[in-house]
Formats: structure tokens, sequence, C-alpha cells
DNA sequence: CAAACCTTGACAAGGTCGTGGTAATGTTGG
DNA sequence: CCAACATTACCACGACCTTGTCAAGGTTTG
């Protein structure tokens, strides 16, 4: 049986145990299990919640903004969709279509009828 | 004055005037104001906010997933560092570097060391 | 001017996040 | 066998997110 138990390894991280569990929820690390279900940590996960640890603390991430990244990494669809987003503002206005103009002032005429 | 006022943009984008005002808050969207301290919606707001409702939904996002991402997006130095967080994990065994099972190792006796 | 609108600021309430407990129960190792 | 440790499942609490609503005060406009 190779591998820190969640004691151990929270000894050598600096995660309490109740957190290592939450970080495991999270999605963030997976960790092997003992035939009887012990977590067990190895170097590899090791060095990942040292380094996930320090990641938070130098940019005051919490963990669900990296849950979010690592969705974001995972899926092309979300992430082309949400940088299509981002990208949608630097539009200055001349490079605003004709026809958005147009919606616009449909909408605006579009109040007065509303109001009355 | 050209820009529909908060609740004329409410109306045509399906906000609320409360929600225009905390996205704007959030810093997603940017609005220009009228002399007096009016928020004036133009059709690119418009647009953005009818576009950002629809990804909201569509992936089951927070406005804060959003405004993170926006933070990834502006942030060469955050991005690389999450993403290099993010690739560190596909790391098989007989990729781990002899030094990082030499640590695992000293750990692991040194726990037994400080149980004494 | 008065009604209808805007502003900011505050209180509220239900949700999630981060974190710590405790309880009940199974496992390990001397 | 028994002490020490693990597991899951809860309760709790403070902080922040999302929303609404209300108050006190300026603005626009018929």
């Amino acid at each position: 049986m190779d591998g820190l138990t969640i004691n151990e390894a929270a000894q050598t991280t600096g995660w309490s145990p109740r957190m290592l569990r939450y970080v495991e929820q999270t999605g963030l690390i997976a960790t092997q299990r003992s035939a009887s279900g012990y977590r067990l940590y190895g170097p590899e996960q090791l060095q990942r919640l040292r380094t996930l640890k320090e990641l938070l603390a130098r940019f005051d991430l919490g963990l669900s903004d990296v849950a979010f990244a690592a969705r974001l990494s995972a899926s092309e669809e979300l992430r082309s969709a949400v940088q299509g987003w981002l990208e949608e503002q630097p539009r200055r206005p001349d490079d605003v279509a004709a026809d958005d103009w147009l919606r616009f002032e449909q909408e605006k005429h579009q109040r007065l009828l509303a109001s009355a």
C-alpha cells in the first residue's frame, strides 16, 4: 500500500484533512483508495496540493475559480462561448452593424408606444 | 442624449433594473452616463446584455464565473499560472521525477520519527 | 409644479463556498 | 483486543453571490 494517509498528507501539504476531502470533492485532485477505502496520497498528489495552495494564495483565488478554469479547459464549447462573449466588447461604434442601430431605434420608439 | 434608460433597457433585455446595476458593478458591462448621472444603454450594451444572459443560462454560469474568465483573459500571468497548474496533472507515474519519489519516501519515514 | 423617472445606499433572504466540528462506523497494527 | 486512525454524513458559521425592496434625494417632462 503506497501512499500517505490523509493525516500524513495534511501534515506535509499544509491543508487540513477536512480540506483535503473538500478539495477532492471539487474534482481538482483525485486520490487512489486502498482496498478498504482509505485515501492514498502519492508524490504527485502531494506536489499538486502544494502548488495549488500556492496558486490560490498568490492570486487570491478560490477553489471554485480553479474548478471553473478546469471546466473551461475541458470544454472547447464553453471556452469559445465565453471567449466569444468577452471579445464581443471591443467593438467601437463604427463597427456596430447597421441593423443593430435599426433595432435600437425601433426599441426607442417602441417604448413610446408601450407607455401609451 | 442617445441611449435607453435603465428601465427601458431592462424591458428589452430581460434583466431587472436591479440586476443591470449589479452587472455593471461586476465590471462586465460599462455604461455611458448622462450629464446628470443617468445610465444610458446603447445598442452594443443591449446586445451584450442579451448574449450574456444566454451565456449564463446555456452553461449555468454565474456572473462571477464570467468575471473570473475576464480576469483570466486580461492577465497573462494569471492565465499561465492556472493553466500550468491544470496541466501539471496528466503526469503519469513514469514521468514523475526521481527526486519526487525520494522526497516522498523521506516523508513517509519522517512520519515515523514524528510519531515517536 | 407634479408625476414618473433616475441615483446611491441599506436591509433582507436564500444560495454556495470554505472551514471546522461531531457522530457513527469500519480498519490497522502492535 | 484496543488505541489510533479512516470513512461518510451531518450541523454550523461567517463570508460572499444574487435578487428584491425600500428610503432619501436629484432629474425630466408634460
